[in-house]
DNA sequence: CCTTGACCTTCCAGTTAGTGGAAGGTCCAT
DNA sequence: ATGGACCTTCCACTAACTGGAAGGTCAAGG
């Protein structure tokens, strides 16, 4: 298979999949005519590097998670550990965004939209609490 | 003021201030040492910049937030529509996020996270559907 | 007067995870 | 043989800093 049917098939782009290999994390085949010549198992990489980053797992990440599912001897703990990690950060940024969220959102409310200079959003970052 | 100071006064480090006078946010005087002269403005600035940012709006944002600032011929509309469209952003970060905190939640309280091998995220990950 | 340490300066490189585009080679169908 | 759709590499760019090197400045202590 050419990058393109990879592509289509996988749902990675063809210039992420390139940059991939450029970082090692598929080796794709070459063709007489240079072409990358991907086999299934390719495929199936990256459809799983689809996946992981779909979920948010770094590229070092799905590096680490890669190698543990080509990896016979894993302990799922591994596996868990990672994924317990990413989770707890995804909260963090959850909790960072609602709180900005509930700020913004309080400003937004509070501020008429309308042609007259007012602005408590403005205010508020100018830091002249009312 | 030196930049260490306002860095303090300010909360922002000293390279992201040097970063600002870079792309034209702030501009600082200098002294005939070379050192950067702040003035009260400028560390009026750099701490709208800092409560700005901690808002998570991205620099073009905080510039143009900046300007309106400035003007006194302002709209609080022009405001009210920058602050709207980051506010629907967070929301799409905070659906993405938590979409993705409820798959990756369901797949790490499924995985034993003992010794052995057997995992349902890199089985997810891989899309051998159970 | 000299030194030491804490400042300050600029400049270069690296970070994340790609994306866009140019210049050029290949393949296939008409 | 020519056109279009592929493919290749390489370089530059994105966001918003951060780290570090090399070197200048300033104030205090000996």
């Amino acid at each position: 298979m050419n990058i393109g049917d990879v592509a289509k098939a996988s749902g990675v782009p063809a210039k992420t999949i390139r940059y991939y290999e450029d970082i090692g994390l598929i080796r794709p085949q070459r063709g007489e005519n240079g072409y990358r010549a991907f086999r299934q198992s390719d495929l199936h990489k990256l459809a799983f590097l689809g996946r992981s980053r779909a979920l948010g797992f770094s590229i070092a990440d799905c590096r680490m998670l890669l190698e543990l599912y080509e990896d016979d001897g894993r302990s799922s703990s591994e596996v868990k550990h990672i994924a317990q990690q990413h989770l707890d950060e995804i909260d963090r940024k959850i909790a960072d965004l609602s709180e900005m969220r509930a700020t913004l959102g309080e400003l937004v409310k509070s501020c008429a939209g309308d042609n007259r200079p007012d602005c408590p959003i403005l205010s508020s970052l100018a830091q002249e609490r009312s």
